[in-house]
DNA sequence: GTGGTCTAGACCACC
DNA sequence: GTGGTCTAGACCACG
């Protein structure tokens, strides 16, 4: 697992742990039917408690991005490749709509908004 | 003061009137040197708690925003107007580049991305 | 509040008070923008932990039937009439699909099935 | 052996196994005194661990529905047609009581249930 | 071995 | 006062 914690953030600890592996999922970098690691390997791994990393794995889940089967794992749910890009722009799309409220809100004009992303976007 | 607050959002209240009010400063829609009516006043326009418009205020006065003078009310800072466009940008860009990493996170490309936005500034 | 537990139950017990709840939300007997009760008093009144409470009510969360909003209490949905019966339903049919699949495997004729209901709907 | 397995779902495997073979004792479809093939063999059919069909078998055992003899195999046990009969309506019935509970707690009335069932029954 | 549930108790942000 | 997060540690069901 490539997870890595950044305890001074604002985000929660098991928000930031299920941003990165339902990234990694969506990208396609974890395969279909790969069983993540157990929650408690995680947890001592990234030394943060069980639950905590159970909390992640639960939203992954309830988001239909992994499957859980008691007492053998949690697999990577398997996704029809539509389906995968779906769950990508849904999730880009619903955090897009609040952003471009904000730029709007500061007086952006949309061409200033996307000279600075054609800017930045490289960095 | 034009403020609209929605309960249901993630965000937390003073900072949705955090937001409002700087970008209504920002856009110059505030002139320099205008008093901010009384935290209790506004608390009982929006129905909310006075602890939680004052909260708003300190984050505006500690963004430099408003200057607070005891015992006669909150006025918005004389800025220049470069230090305005400044202080525009420099809000605008600390977000953006939180948000570029979240996309690139989820495979957007560039271009995809200035799609998106391109399509949903209008609406 | 108006919750039973039954610890002898195999189902676990924050599954039990959100059958519960989500019940009365459905059947209208809690209200519109109804304030629930916080979960501390919940958990003392069950005698049950904090968390296990949390559990239940994150649970009615996800499902749409109530609106947590941090520092003032968790209030049950503004759903339109239309809603709720669909909710009913939806919930209902989830259930009954998969127990007639049960009555079937059991050899039950469709006729039985229904005469045994007519019969013990009552009690 | 007749056996499907859904992993997916929230029953466990084991629970799976013996209510199917347990339908079809209970159908006749099963003969009585039938030698069901050795756990051993169904564990590699179904492709599951061994531990979980012996689990199977004891719920089957322990409801009567068959007896072991150690180093020989396992049997259905002889039933008379009345007891198979009883054996059928007592299963159904316990698992009826609850559910109707369920449904009567969703606000159904006797009549809806009795209709969604006449509507999805065939399918 | 796996995950599921429940507990008690702490600290924080928000109102 | 409210809910949100995180902790450590226990016991159970499943495979």
């Amino acid at each position: 697992m490539n997870i890595s914690i950044l305890p001074s953030s604002d985000k929660p600890i098991y928000q930031q742990i299920y941003e990165q592996i339902s990234a990694q999922i969506i990208r396609g970098e974890i395969a279909q039917g790969f069983c993540l690691p157990p929650i408690r390997t995680v947890a001592k791994e990234l030394r943060i408690s069980v639950i905590t990393v159970k909390k992640a794995w639960e939203e992954l889940e309830s988001n239909g991005l992994i499957n859980t089967m008691v007492g053998k794992g949690c697999f990577v749910s398997p996704l029809q490749s539509g389906e995968l890009g779906d769950k990508r722009n849904s999730m880009a799309l619903r955090k897009l709509m609040k952003d471009i409220e904000y730029y709007k809100g500061l007086g952006l004009t949309c061409q200033e908004l996307v000279d600075l992303i054609n800017q930045y976007y490289r960095s």
